[in-house]
DNA sequence: GCGACAG
DNA sequence: ATCTTGTCGC
């Protein structure tokens, strides 16, 4: 899931992916003429959690897991984005972030663990910084970065792509 | 007080 | 995130 902005509305999308067909399920996307809550370090929920809970509750397939633009437990307070969403959704959730927000790097056998306060928040693999979101173990999270491997994860890239074109249509 | 800061 | 021309590389 991901979310698109312009300067009067925005834009959310969803795109269910199979891992082991390697192959596109669903896409729901929706624009909103609505202002979004300022971007606040610490409390992006609060901008792009309304789009997202409506664009999810569309989505007819069902699915393992929510992958959300952004981060679950490495956050200030072990709550992003990706943990409120699943939280209020009743949904397992992971966050997938392209920068850190908090803690360093710590080097691993397979990945970088994301350490802070003393202790491990996440991980980063390839491009990706991962995190525990609602309903799932740290294990759980290892298991599906290493679905990926070093490269982003295509429903995330399909995702951003889709909300920025149903912008530039629609709204 | 200063710097850092998901999208 | 978004604003933007040319430019590097396959």
């Amino acid at each position: 899931m991901d979310v698109a902005y312009s300067a009067d509305g925005c834009g959310a999308a969803a795109v269910v992916y199979d891992l082991v067909k390697s192959e596109v399920v669903e896409e729901v996307v929706k624009t909103y003429p609505m202002i979004p809550a300022p971007y606040v370090p610490g409390f992006l929920f609060l901008r792009e959690g309304p789009p997202l809970l409506d664009v999810v509750s569309s989505v007819r397939n069902r699915f393992d897991v929510l992958l959300v633009d952004g981060h679950g437990r490495a956050h200030p307070r072990r709550c992003g984005s990706a943990t409120i969403l699943g939280f209020v959704a009743g949904l397992p959730s992971i966050g997938v972030a392209k920068s850190l927000l908090v803690g360093s790097l710590q080097p691993s056998e397979r990945y970088d663990r994301i350490v802070h306060d003393g202790e491990v928040v996440g991980l980063r693999r390839g491009p990706a910084y991962y995190s525990q979101g609602f309903g799932v173990s740290f294990n759980d999270v290892v298991r599906v970065s290493e679905v990926f491997g070093e490269s982003y994860p295509e429903a995330l890239r399909r995702a951003d792509r889709l909300s920025r074109k149903a912008l530039k249509k629609d709204g």
